[in-house]
RNA sequence: GGGGGUGUAGCUCAGCCGGUAGAGCAUCGGACUUUUAAUCCGUGUGUCGUGGGUUCGAGUCCCACCGCCCUCACCA
């Protein structure tokens, strides 16, 4: 018999023993009163009083004829006191049958120790659930990123850190929700299996749909039925949507992501940009208290106004090369090789221009900073309409902290011929795995789009900055691991 | 997909030049009525990721495979 077989055996065992006292035990129903945190903030008002909690034993000190324990609920942990003298020998037998990980509620009295802490003198205990299985050592907790992607359950029981990482994150969609709903914004919800997939470059996960017989894709964005709404009247559009990209991996790249999209018509690029920074340096004032965070090793202050820079400033700036005085792109590409960035010989200006940027400019993007003014020729360009006077232009900004790109907004394309043709022509360069022209989109530009800005925001990558961690896995609760055969648990 | 790293007890880790697999915590038994990484005495613990190979002998060396991490590539 293996250890953990003993282990299980131990404790179904001891659950039998105690079942035997015949005291209450695993009620469907229990009903704490209060969490952790709340008895130790208000404990002034609760001294003496008689509380009832919930929670999982994560620490048991025994001596003799009374006993500490710890449990751990939604609030944190809070220390509970046995004595034999209060529970009567039935219910401390019980006690000491009980094993780390078991739920119990118990009632008693607010007080504080000797030592200060803040703990409940136990009157009645029940035990509401059995623990089979061993927690995760007390001490040195979980730290295998294996075990704590795969069994998050654990991760969440075992480290303070990843609790509060999703306190954070949970916390950073409500203030965006708030934020918008007060701007007068509408939520939608858009389709996610959409018959032809577009508003971002990325391979789609594909799949059939039986009642139609058709072939559909899982959404990469939600953009082109964002902005259909907007054509329909509803002026003030956002979605927080899980979208889904079938590309590698990294850590900033999860194949399954949530993203904020908000559309406002009679606004262009600059009202956006001033609405995303007002918007984040607010939900961070309110999820931890500051604009400033930490993150990859930066100190940054999200507070407005945040820098504009133009790739072609950055690029005079950063890498000493001025792009709108060289027209030839054999030029151009000579003058990429000299700073180092290889790139195909039939690779177009616009890519070229990318590749500078991610090499040269986005290291220097970390105090909070929106690059703007994109040629139009970059494919992320697609969407985004001329600048006035300026038609290789395109308005489309991205924002950086500390180095990493957090979004992608521009003024919309609302011209459906030159929607087309620019559509038409990447589909015609992109060759294989090209999404196809959405005319259904083009048709609705042709009844009339207002002048329209918007934004996509990565809500995972924001949650990285405000929780200072340092790959995207951190921030989702189950992100996605290569199938495994799993031990079946034992009835 | 390429490169690098890693996988040993439930958890956190050690294991030298190839010689019968170790510690702490957890578990189990005992003492202890304000402890808190409780303490003290005693006790048990293994598919060394999987499969091959070399060897008298492999956790250790070699090969392949698997998972995970990092990195590069891909990424309208």
């Amino acid at each position: 018999m293996t250890e953990r077989d003993e282990l299980r055996e131990s404790r179904e065992q001891k659950l039998e023993q105690l079942l035997a006292l015949g005291l209450p035990a695993l009620p469907n129903r229990f009903g704490p009163t209060r969490h952790s945190a709340e008895i130790k903030d208000q404990y002034e008002a609760l001294e003496g009083s008689v509380v009832r909690v919930a929670g999982r034993v994560m620490a048991r000190r025994l001596m003799g004829k009374a006993a500490f324990a710890h449990i751990l609920d939604a609030g944190g942990q809070i220390q509970l006191y046995f004595k034999l003298d209060v529970l009567g020998p039935e219910q401390f037998e019980y006690f000491k049958l009980l094993d780390l990980g078991d739920l119990i509620g118990a009632e008693g009295t607010v007080f504080k120790t000797r030592t200060g802490e803040v703990s409940i003198q136990v009157q009645n205990l029940v035990l509401l659930a059995k623990a089979l299985l061993p927690l995760p050592e007390k001490f040195h907790g979980l730290s295998d990123i294996e075990t704590r992607y795969r069994q998050r359950y654990l991760d969440l029981i075992a480290n303070d850190e990843t609790r509060e990482i999703f306190r954070i994150r949970t916390a950073a969609v409500r203030g965006i929700r708030r934020y918008l709903d007060c701007l007068g914004f509408v939520e939608v919800e858009t389709p996610i299996l959409q018959p032809v997939y577009g508003g971002a470059a990325a391979t789609p996960f594909t799949t059939h749909y039986n009642a139609f017989d058709t072939t559909v894709y899982l959404r990469i964005a939600d953009e082109l039925y964002l902005k259909r709404l907007i054509v329909g009247g509803m002026e003030r559009v956002y979605e927080i949507s899980k979208d889904f990209r079938n590309e590698g991996v990294s850590w900033k790249h999860s194949n399954e992501f949530t993203m904020l999209e908000f559309y406002q018509a009679y606004a262009d690029y600059n009202d956006i940009m001033a609405e995303v920074e007002d918007m984040l340096s607010t939900v961070a004032q309110s999820v931890l208290g500051t604009t400033r965070v930490s993150f990859r090793g930066h100190e940054v202050d999200l507070s407005p106004p945040w820098q504009r820079v133009s790739i072609a400033d950055a690029l005079r700036r950063w890498a000493d090369l001025d792009i709108e005085s060289i027209e030839d792109l054999g030029a151009l590409q000579e003058e990429a090789a000299r700073r180092g960035v290889q790139v195909a010989p039939d690779t177009k200006r616009g890519v070229v221009i990318e590749e500078l940027v991610g090499a040269l400019v986005e290291p220097h993007l970390i105090e909070p900073t929106f690059l703007i003014d994109f040629p139009v020729d970059f494919p992320g360009s697609l969407l985004a309409k001329r600048k006035a006077g300026r038609p290789d232009i395109a308005e489309r900004f991205e924002p950086y902290i500390a180095g990493m790109e957090l979004g992608n907004g521009f003024t919309e394309l609302n011209e459906p011929k030159d929607q087309l043709r620019r559509m038409q022509e990447l589909n015609h360069e992109t060759g294989e795995n090209h999404a196809e022209v959405d005319w259904d989109y083009i048709r609705a530009l042709e009844h009339g789009m207002p002048p329209t800005g918007g934004v996509g925001i990565g809500i995972d990558r924001f949650a990285m900055v405000l929780a200072g961690v340092d790959s995207i896995r951190e921030t989702v609760l189950f992100p996605p691991m290569r199938p495994r055969e799993t031990p079946r648990a034992e009835s």
